[in-house]
DNA sequence: GCATTAACGAGACGATCCGTCTCAGTATGA
DNA sequence: TCATACTGAGACGGATCGTCTCGTTAATGC
């Protein structure tokens, strides 16, 4: 069924040269000071090379984080059952990892990557964004199966304020929460008693 | 005290003319295609003027924010005694205006100067970011002193959601809320008998 | 009025990086 | 062996960078 290649193959060295090469760029210099051209000469590549894969920065960088050597700290929700103890823990781990400079400089690379242009940007959220938020959507799901959340709650507006509020301090330049977990008591509505530690 | 000037005073017309045509010229393409020396042309005046002026783009984009050249949705938050009225009315509002593609371009702006360095991030946050948040933050505290929120309410959680949720949304490529004041509600605590509407 | 001072508009300048292009070399399948 | 497609290297014109130097202009101080 699918057609046999003819000529060289796409050279998987290269490839992981080049997804290797931009993450450190990122981490030493910041996202919009790494050029192609540099990408390039650290990766040992010619720049046809980078151009043939990617068409714009942006998608390097966007398949360097699908692919693992930029690592975003939201990958994973728990589900213990509690899904009040494990969104502190989530939250409270997303706060640590963005303590670390170089996931600042991640999440500023991104962004920046997504306020290229509104097509850059629907790209990025699809492959980045859009996956984390139905992973923390469907733990949430699974607690209001459970009956932790209100059948009636907006389950939007809780995973935009636990994205954001987090994804907020970072991009404002501002220092980590005192609290990070905080804001889960308040979402989850821990004024009548569903408070824990 | 204050030293008199000596020489030829700084030309307030053409610091203007250079506020709004950076202010033009980012709404027409967007932030990163906006170059210094279209700037200088559409603002009639020499590259060196804006040099002197100003040490980088994002710097630009700054002073037009602060000037009211390029307007922010966040600006004002109301007071009428009622807080989780006035911040629904404030959420929608931002959740409206953020359907305007040149507030989108805007946001994206801040969003790429804010990724240029750590100093460039904290330069803005403190011009632009931190009175906003302080604006909010100064509502909130007026509510708590009217007994509408818990002595104990985390207030810069609030705020960051609150900040967040909105922001999140612009940045990620998401579509508008359909119901963005529900975040409000959220945080208030409307599950023991404070919803309205 | 006249010297002094500093910002002004204009644009030349070398540098960097863009994205395209060509080139000889290499790894695969037919 | 041949055709094919990818490889690294780098030349190329174009855009923009940030610096620099003009002659000009609008203030202050004598």
């Amino acid at each position: 069924m699918t057609q046999l290649p003819r000529g060289r193959p796409r050279s998987e060295a290269t490839r992981l040269a080049v997804l290797t090469a931009t993450a450190e760029l990122i981490a030493e210099t910041g996202y919009d000071r790494v050029t192609i051209e540099a990408i390039a000469a650290r990766a040992g590549c010619g720049k046809q090379t980078i151009y043939r894969w990617w068409s714009s920065k942006s998608l390097i960088v966007a398949d360097a984080v699908i692919d693992g050597h930029l690592r975003l700290p939201e990958h994973g929700v728990p589900d213990t059952g509690d899904l009040g103890a494990d969104l502190r823990d989530w939250v409270t781990e997303a706060a640590a990892s963005v303590r670390i400079p170089e996931h600042r400089a991640l999440i500023r690379a991104l962004a920046a990557a997504a306020s290229e242009t509104e097509a850059e940007s629907l790209r990025l959220s699809e492959h980045l964004t859009a996956p984390h938020y139905g992973a923390l959507m469907r733990r949430l799901r699974a607690g209001q199966a459970r009956g932790q959340l209100s059948p009636e709650a907006n389950l939007d507006a809780i995973a935009d304020a636990l994205l954001g509020s987090t994804l907020f301090r970072v991009l404002a330049g501002f220092p980590p929460a005192a609290h990070p977990s905080a804001i889960v008591d308040l979402l989850l509505g821990a004024g009548p008693g569903g408070r824990s530690g």
